[in-house]
DNA sequence: GTCTATACACCGATAGAC
DNA sequence: GTCTATCGGTGTATAGAC
């Protein structure tokens, strides 16, 4: 059992469950492992398990939404890269956001600077995107925190409706608004 | 203490920590009564208190946001009217939707059907609204998924940031699009 | 209605064999 | 690295006095 494999199996039960959900019980069974194989390769146990998912979570969301936005090239290109992004991160609606699920749970000082730190990231960049839009620089951070909002609000409706098709019509919905066809 | 009392004390642990981390001592800490005597107003339980809180907060929800899109007046000031409760029901940014919590947290059967149908409920009544301005039955639909789903992520960003700036901004942004002066 | 005391299951975590 | 067995603590829930 290598740690990518582990992360993966892990990364299901926390996001469907939640941290304080996520029993090592339950754990143990999704990833096949015993509770004390696990300390094994999570030397902190449950803090430790928790925190590696939540940086997991935040380089996948880097990579498949934050890094369009870094790029070079049209800014339109990069929002519609960024949405493509969005999609593969959240399974097309399927999957929920750990940094979402986490940041409902109780507070955390650790967890919750992860996630703070991500989302302010997110809409940096994309506030510098859209200025690049030839929006001026407060309508442009005004449009990234909507659009982020709309994003992870589709996430939650997808999950608390059990039916991944909201998402998918949000983010078509935001696509279409930008206009980027 | 009275029940009213009682269901708002418990709904701070239910809202600010989520179910499984809203824990009996926890939650006897903050209403003052002790474990055994939480079990004088809820024979069942923490789960009979969570039901009881997701309905109080479905209730709550219904008097807020969506009794305003029943009523006959003009579509425009039903929508205002609806904004303004949303802006109440989440203490403008400073609290969380129960109804978002549970839905994060582990499956739930009976929970999970609750929150479902206020949502759906909420999306229907937001739906007829809309398509009372003029708008096709789609696109109201659409629309109006579109909507909740910026009012839940505006909740979430608001939570997640330790800010409820976020949410009242993007509450503000609603306001205008919809040309609500 | 409220309490103290307690039952008992499950929690996260560890010991130590292989 | 993985396991079985087990620890101490905390979780929900109950008994029974007042």
């Amino acid at each position: 059992m290598n740690r990518e494999e582990l992360i993966v199996r892990l990364r299901e039960v926390f996001e469907a469950r939640g941290f304080e959900g996520a029993t090592l019980a339950k754990i143990a069974r999704a990833s096949g492992l015993s509770k004390a194989s696990l300390y094994h390769h999570f030397p902190d146990g449950k803090r430790g398990m928790g925190l590696a998912l939540l940086t997991d979570a935040g380089i996948r969301l880097e990579r498949s939404a934050l890094a369009p936005l870094r790029e070079g090239g049209e800014p339109e290109q990069r929002l519609k890269d960024m949405l493509l992004g969005v999609e593969s991160y959240y399974g097309s609606g399927e999957r929920s956001c750990l940094l979402t699920v986490f940041a409902l749970g109780p507070p955390n000082d650790v967890f919750d600077g992860l996630v703070e730190r991500r989302l302010v990231e997110w809409i940096d960049l994309l506030a510098n995107t859209l200025q690049d839009t030839g929006l001026g620089k407060k309508e442009a951070r005004r449009q990234a925190r909507d659009l982020v909002s709309r994003i992870q609000g589709a996430g939650v409706l997808a999950r608390a409706l059990h039916d991944p098709k909201p998402f998918r019509q949000v983010l078509r919905r935001i696509t279409a608004e930008l206009g980027l066809r």
